[in-house]
Formats: structure tokens, C-alpha cells, sequence
RNA sequence: GGCGGCAUAGCCAAGUGGCUAAGGCAGCGGUCUGCAAAACCGUUAUUCUCCGGUUCGAGUCCGGAUGCCGCCUCCA
């Protein structure tokens, strides 16, 4: 089996190659620091540290290089706009430490590097240099600039030519550029903005060239996999091949993989719109998980409609899920022995369940081979699921040996799925325990008059008297609460 | 205007030219249950927006039409 990603470069899937045989480097650009994260972000998140995890699954000794950009307009803005004494890095620090909480909540790993542009200026100035060097690039008044006209390539990414683009020019009228559509490398500062020195006087450096230079920095001047949104094609990474590629004249990254983009209604979910909903809030509603798992059983390329309907009928499939493992986890295994029981010397329905859950393995990792197809891969999730259940909620399930044997491989089968997809990482009691107790405080509920009325109910249930046993159960269900009666119990939850 | 993507059941959503078009939610019938819930079993698309074409064979490839969306301006 081998790994086949889709390369936005070529359009086509290809065969996985890491450059140097066992080790991954990625880079995937980040977030401007100057607002609180929404789904958007989340969504770009979650996959590439989807991907990033199945690569380490794989045997990979990944680098994953993820940056924050930390000098932008809008982060210079918001500094003038709130007049905060230390300027854009107090404004940035604050951002950066909401996305790290956010991303923690849903139990996205850390990158192994989160460099941020302002550490990397000298790297910048002296690409700028090279650049200028190589006849790339020339200085207008302390601004420099890119000229798009002298890279051979420039277009190859987004699939568009110079003619394309100028054909289509919306690009603001800037007579100091040679070509409208050059780029800035470098910005000489207006009154009042942060500066650093440079050899063409006090500037900043334009958006793009700080990719340029972390990547290269951490990662060499060629790397395997660029990643990003969408959005990010044009003219973000277009530039950043213009800069690498013409500085090092080697290729910057081996696949670019793009993620789609968060949609509200059919229509993109964008500041500019209004239409965002940032992930604090979600979180608000919602297990992490549930985030997760709605946000992968979509493909990660496609667009992505967010709903408070689609987002709770993951919750559904979540807690389906859950009550799976649930129940595995609630068999008294006590001390009972399975040490001597092997898939070899199983029989009849064990060994079954255990072959199929074999396949199921197979075919997830088939699907997650097949450019990350998480959604096929889940579905084969849910068929697992729906096998143990069979299982156990056979007539003939007893608790043994072999019974223990074949729930432990369960076991395993879903924290090696929940490994890779980062889902089924709670205690199945918790889970629910966190959705009730989010209902209870939302409904203003006294948690022990409620257990109160329970302990009667089931104290009217062993005397056998359903008549009061039902009259407690349509007392609670006005207030909203539904009873569960289950072997291990009496459970209930909040419609 | 230039470039590109998408269109699959009531809804969400996979689908790599070839066995019966994954999976989830909702619905219906059943098993189980004191009742209920959960779970399980069965069922729900003779057909993949429409029209042509290539092929022994197309949801999948090609051309066209329609509709929706994105990029070209900060954006994940």
C-alpha cells in the first residue's frame, strides 16, 4: 500500500515520496494574529494535523513547521485602534495565546516549530538581497519589489499565465511598479508604523517573504508538503515559489496540499461577510470531538457547510460512537484470563467479528492512503461500530475469555483509528457527563432533585411498581429529562 | 471580464470505467424491553442536474447546456 496525495500543483493524486527516506518536513502557513479564530481556521487545522498524525502513524519522523505572522496591517491597526503601549507585538502575543487555547480544545497537536516573522527579518533582508542580485526583483523609494515579468514560472501553481492575470487586473493602480501585478518585498514605513533598518532604508518586509524564509530556514530550500487554504493559492504561494524558486533556483515544495474552505449557507465564510462563528463558540455547544468528527467526514479538499442541524447530527454519530465504547469498556472483565486465548484457536462468531474488524482496519487505512479520505474512512468507522454492537448485543454474548479477547481487539481497533483522526481520546462517561452537565447549566435544572427522583423510581421499579415508576418518568420528562434504563442502570440526559 | 471547482436518496456525504451506487441523520417494518430509550435485523437512489459522444461497459472519461460556489483585494 502506498500513500497517493493530491498535488494542487499538478492537479493529479501522486505517489507519496518523502525526500529523505523516513522523515516528512511540512510546512503549512498559519494565522495572522490580530483576531480571535474561527471555523475557518479550525477546519485547516484539524486536516493538516490529520495528515500530520497519519504520517507519523506511517513510521514518519515528521517536522511540522506551522508560522504566525505577527507584523501585518491589520495587526498594526488593531494596535492603533486599541492604543496599546507596546504596539503589535502585545496585540499579537494575545492572539497567538487564544489560537494555541483553541487549538489545545481540539486536541490539535502542537507544530513541532511555530516560528514567528518578526524573529526572521535579517533571513528576509538578506532573500531580498539575492533576489535583487539575480535581477528578480529592484527598489522604488525604499520600497522593493518583485518583477513578476523576469520569473520564467511565475503562474504554475495557480494555473493561470501573465496574460490571465492581467486580463483580469483588479489590482490597484501603484505607479511605482514597473508591472501591476509585481509584488512587494519590502515596504518603506509610514509615520508611525514599526520599522526595521534595512539597506533600502527603514521598512517592513511584504507578505509573502516571511514563508519564504521559515520554510527554507527549518526545512531546507526544497521540502515535501506546503499546505494551506485555498485561498492561499493566488497569490500567497505563487509568490512564495516566485521568491524560493528564484533564489535557490531549486523547487520549494514536492506537493502542495489546499484545504477547502468553511461555507455558512452556501456561501463562504469570511470576515469580510460577517458570517463567522468562531471556535470558542462552537466549543461552547460542542464536544471537541464532535467538531472534529463533522469536520472529517467531509473530504478535506471540498467545501464544508456549517449548520447547527449538520453540527448536531455529528453529535449524534458521536455519541453512537461513544456509546460503543461505552459499553466495551462496561463488560466486568473483572479477573477473568484471556492470556491463553489466540485469533488461531477462535471458532464461530469471535473469530468472525474478529476477521471483519481485520478488513475494517484494512480499509481504513486504504481510504486514509487515498489522499486522507477520512470520510470513507469513517464510514468504515461506523461499520466497526455497528459489528460490536451485533456482537454484543447478541443473545449469545456471555462474558469470557474469548468474548474478552474480541472486545480488547475492538478496543484497540478504535484508539488506533482515534490515534490517527485524534477522536475517542475521553472516557466514554465523561463524554456524556460534559454534554448533560453543558444542558444543565444552560437549563437551570437542580442536578440533585433530579437523581433524588431517580433513586425513587428505581426503588419503585424493583418493588414492581410501574405505575409510579412511569409517573416519576412523565414528571422528569416535562422538565425535559429523559430516562435511560440500561443493565448497568438508571441513566438520564437532557433533551 | 480572466482562471478554476462542484452538481449523487428527504437531509449530510463517500465513490479510484466493470461484482448488488460506502457511511451518517431522518422515516418505515420487525426483534429486544414492565413502559421508554439504546442496540440489532430488514427497508428507503432501476439511478447519480440535463443533452450528446467515446467504450463491450460511465456517477466515474470527452464536448455542450443549466445551476451553485471560489480565486483574481486581506483571508484558513
Amino acid at each position: 500500500m502506498s500513500l497517493k496525495i493530491y498535488n494542487t500543483r499538478t492537479k493529479k493524486k501522486e505517489t507519496f515520496k518523502p525526500l529523505r527516506a523516513g522523515g516528512v518536513g511540512i510546512y503549512v502557513c498559519g494565522i495572522t494574529a490580530y483576531d480571535i479564530c474561527h471555523a475557518g481556521h479550525a477546519r485547516s487545522a484539524v486536516v493538516f494535523d490529520v495528515i500530520k498524525k497519519y504520517l507519523q502513524y506511517r513510521s514518519y519522523e515528521v517536522t511540522y513547521v506551522k508560522n504566525f505572522t505577527d507584523l501585518d496591517d491589520k495587526i498594526i491597526k488593531k494596535a492603533i485602534s486599541e492604543g496599546v503601549s507596546r504596539g503589535i507585538s502585545e496585540i499579537a502575543d494575545r492572539y497567538i495565546r487564544t489560537y494555541n487555547e483553541d487549538m489545545d480544545a481540539l486536541g490539535v497537536d502542537r507544530p513541532t516549530i511555530s516560528p514567528r516573522a518578526t524573529e526572521h527579518i535579517d533571513g528576509m533582508i538578506s532573500l531580498i538581497n539575492t533576489l535583487l542580485q539575480k535581477g528578480l526583483a529592484y527598489v522604488v523609494d525604499g520600497d522593493v519589489y518583485y518583477a513578476v515579468e523576469k520569473w520564467k514560472d511565475y503562474g504554475k501553481l495557480s494555473g493561470r499565465t501573465l496574460e490571465d492575470l492581467m486580463a483580469g487586473a483588479r489590482v490597484e493602480v501603484n505607479e511605482k511598479k514597473r508591472n501591476p501585478l509585481d509584488f512587494a518585498l519590502w515596504k518603506a514605513s509610514k509615520e508611525g508604523e514599526p520599522w526595521w533598518d534595512s539597506p533600502w532604508g527603514r521598512g517592513r518586509p511584504g507578505w509573502h517573504i516571511e514563508c519564504s524564509v521559515m520554510s527554507q530556514r527549518f526545512l531546507g530550500d526544497t521540502f515535501d508538503i506546503h499546505g494551506g487554504g485555498e485561498d492561499l493559492i493566488f497569490p500567497h504561494h505563487e509568490n512564495e515559489i516566485a521568491q524560493s524558486e528564484g533564489a535557490s533556483g531549486k523547487p520549494l515544495a514536492n506537493f502542495w496540499i489546499h484545504n477547502g474552505f468553511v461555507r455558512i449557507k452556501g456561501e463562504k465564510m469570511s470576515k469580510s461577510l460577517g458570517n463567522t462563528f468562531t471556535i470558542k463558540d462552537m466549543l461552547k455547544n460542542y464536544h471537541p470531538e464532535v467538531l472534529r468528527l463533522f469536520m472529517l467526514t467531509s473530504h478535506y479538499r471540498g467545501p464544508l457547510d456549517f449548520s447547527d442541524d449538520s453540527l448536531d447530527e455529528a453529535r449524534l454519530g458521536m455519541d453512537r460512537f461513544y456509546a460503543t465504547l461505552k459499553n466495551i469498556r462496561d463488560v466486568p472483565a473483572s479477573e477473568m484470563d484471556y492470556s491463553q486465548i489466540f485469533l488461531e484457536k477462535l471458532q464461530g462468531r469471535h473469530r468472525e467479528v474478529c476477521d471483519r474488524l481485520a478488513v475494517l482496519s484494512e480499509k481504513f487505512l486504504e481510504a486514509m492512503d487515498d489522499d486522507f479520505n477520512t470520510a470513507r474512512a469513517i464510514g468504515y468507522t461506523f461499520d466497526a461500530a455497528r459489528l460490536i454492537n451485533g456482537y454484543m448485543t447478541d443473545e449469545q454474548f456471555t462474558v469470557c475469555p474469548e468474548t474478552l479477547f474480541v472486545l480488547h481487539r475492538a478496543k484497540i481497533y478504535f484508539e488506533e483509528v482515534g490515534r490517527i483522526l485524534g477522536l475517542f481520546l475521553d472516557e466514554p462517561d465523561n463524554y456524556f457527563c460534559r454534554a448533560r452537565d453543558r444542558k444543565v447549566g444552560e437549563s437551570g435544572l437542580d442536578v440533585k432533585e433530579i437523581e433524588c427522583l431517580i433513586k425513587e423510581r428505581v426503588a419503585a421499579r424493583e418493588a414492581k411498581d410501574w405505575e409510579k415508576a412511569d409517573e416519576i418518568r412523565r414528571l422528569l420528562a416535562e422538565k425535559r429529562v429523559s430516562l435511560k434504563d440500561t443493565p448497568a442502570g438508571t441513566t438520564w440526559e437532557i433533551e
